[in-house]
DNA sequence: CGCATTAACTTGTCAGCGTCAAGTTATATT
DNA sequence: AATATAACTTGACGCTGACAAGTTAATGCG
C-alpha cells in the first residue's frame, strides 16, 4: 500500500479536501436545497462523477462535512471556555453556551446537518465519533459545575436547552416580539437554575 | 363564485384532502427522502401533475401538512392537560410536556416538518397561524404556573427545552447509555426548576 | 530507463424528480 | 342542448444522484 496522502494528489492538489471545502462553501452561500453533489463538483472544478472516487454517496460527503462541523464546534467551545472572564466552572459553562448559540447562528446549514439525523448524512464512524466527542466535552464542563452525581442529567438538560433554542430560532418558530429581548441570556440563566437547584 | 367544497369534488371525492392524507401516510410509512410529489400523487391515484391544481408547489403541500400537524399537536396537548391527574398548573404543564415528547416520537417526520424551517415547507399564512396558536397555547399553560411577569422567558425556556430533547432523540445524538434512564422525566424536572426558581 | 499497473478523473447514460404547457374530460351554468 | 370552465392527463424540460465504461497520468517494478 502506498502513502494515501500522496495518492490523492495525483491530478488535483487534494480533491478529497477540496470537495469538503467546496461543500462547506456551497452550504454557506446558497439555500440548502440548491446544494447538490453536482454543484459541489462544479465548485471544485471537476466533472459530476469525480466525487464518487472519494465519497461513495452524497450522504457520505455530507456526513464528513458534519463531522468536520463537530470538530470545529468543539474547538470554538473550548476557546470560549478558556476565554471566559472568570475561570469558574459556572462562567466557563455560560461562555460555552454563548459560543454555542453563536456557532448555530453563524453556521446554520452545517449546524442543521450536524443535528439533522440520518435524513441527509450517512452516520460514518467519523461522524459518530466527532459528535460523541462534543458530548464528552460538555460532560466535563457540566461535571465541573454539578459534580459527577448529577452530571448525566445536567448534561442532557444543558445540551437540549441550548440546542432547542438554536433550532427554534433557525426554524423561525418564535414570535417576533419575543426576539426583542436577549433570549439567549434568559435561556442560559434558567438553564443554570435548573442544574444548580437543590 | 361557486361553493368551493363542491368544486373539489368534480372528479374525485376531494383530491385536496386526499393529497394531504396521502402525504401524511407517506411520511409515516417511508423514509422522508423517498417522499416525493409524484409518490404522493401515486398514492392518491392521480397523475403526477394533478397536485398542481391544489398546491402550487410541493413546498405548499408540505407546508399544509405541517400546519395540520400543528393543529393536531394543539389538540393532543390540550387533551393531555385536561387529563392530568391533578388539575394544578404545574401538573397540567408537566402532562403537556409528556404529551409533547410522545407526539414527537410517534410522528417524527411530521414533527421535523413542523420545525424544519423554510427548507422544505413554504410558510403559508395557515402554517404561521397554526404554529403561533401552538405557542399561545403554551403561553397560557406557562402563565398559569409563573404568573404573567415571568411568562415570556418561561415559555421560551419550556418550549426550547422539550423541543431540544425531542430533536436530539430524533437525530440520535445522545449516547446510548444516557437513554437507559428516563430522560424525559429528568428533563421536565429540571425545566420546572428553571422556571420556578427564585 | 521504459513498460505495466492502477488510481484519478471524464464522458455518457439511466431512472426519477419538480415544474410547466398543452390537450382531454366531465361538470355546471345558461 | 350548447358552451364555458374547472379537474385532470399527457408529454416535455432541465435537473438530480448513481452507475458503467473509457481516458489520462502518475507510480512501482524490471
Amino acid at each position: 500500500m502506498l502513502n494515501s496522502d500522496l495518492h490523492k494528489a495525483y491530478h488535483h492538489g487534494d480533491l478529497h479536501e477540496k470537495l469538503l471545502s467546496a461543500g462547506e462553501a456551497a452550504l454557506a452561500e446558497m439555500p440548502v436545497e440548491q446544494v447538490s453533489l453536482r454543484e459541489i463538483a462544479r465548485r471544485a472544478g471537476v466533472s459530476h462523477a469525480a466525487p464518487k472516487h472519494h465519497f461513495p454517496t452524497m450522504g457520505h460527503l455530507l456526513g464528513e462535512i458534519a463531522a468536520r462541523g463537530f470538530t470545529n464546534f468543539i474547538k470554538v467551545l473550548a476557546e470560549a471556555a478558556d476565554g471566559a472572564p472568570t475561570q469558574t466552572p459556572d462562567a466557563r459553562l455560560m461562555a460555552m453556551g454563548r459560543a454555542y448559540f453563536r456557532f448555530a447562528e453563524s453556521n446554520p446549514a452545517v449546524y442543521r446537518l450536524m443535528f439533522g439525523g440520518r435524513d441527509q448524512c450517512v452516520m460514518t464512524p467519523h461522524l459518530v465519533e466527532a459528535s460523541f466527542a462534543a458530548w464528552n466535552q460538555l460532560v466535563d464542563a457540566v461535571t465541573a459545575v454539578t459534580g459527577p452525581a448529577r452530571a448525566n442529567a445536567a448534561v442532557l438538560h444543558v445540551w437540549s436547552s441550548v440546542h432547542g433554542l438554536s433550532m427554534l430560532k433557525l426554524a423561525q418558530r418564535l414570535p417576533p416580539d419575543i426576539l426583542l429581548h436577549n433570549v439567549e441570556e434568559q435561556k442560559l440563566r434558567m438553564m443554570m437554575a435548573g442544574i444548580t437547584a437543590e
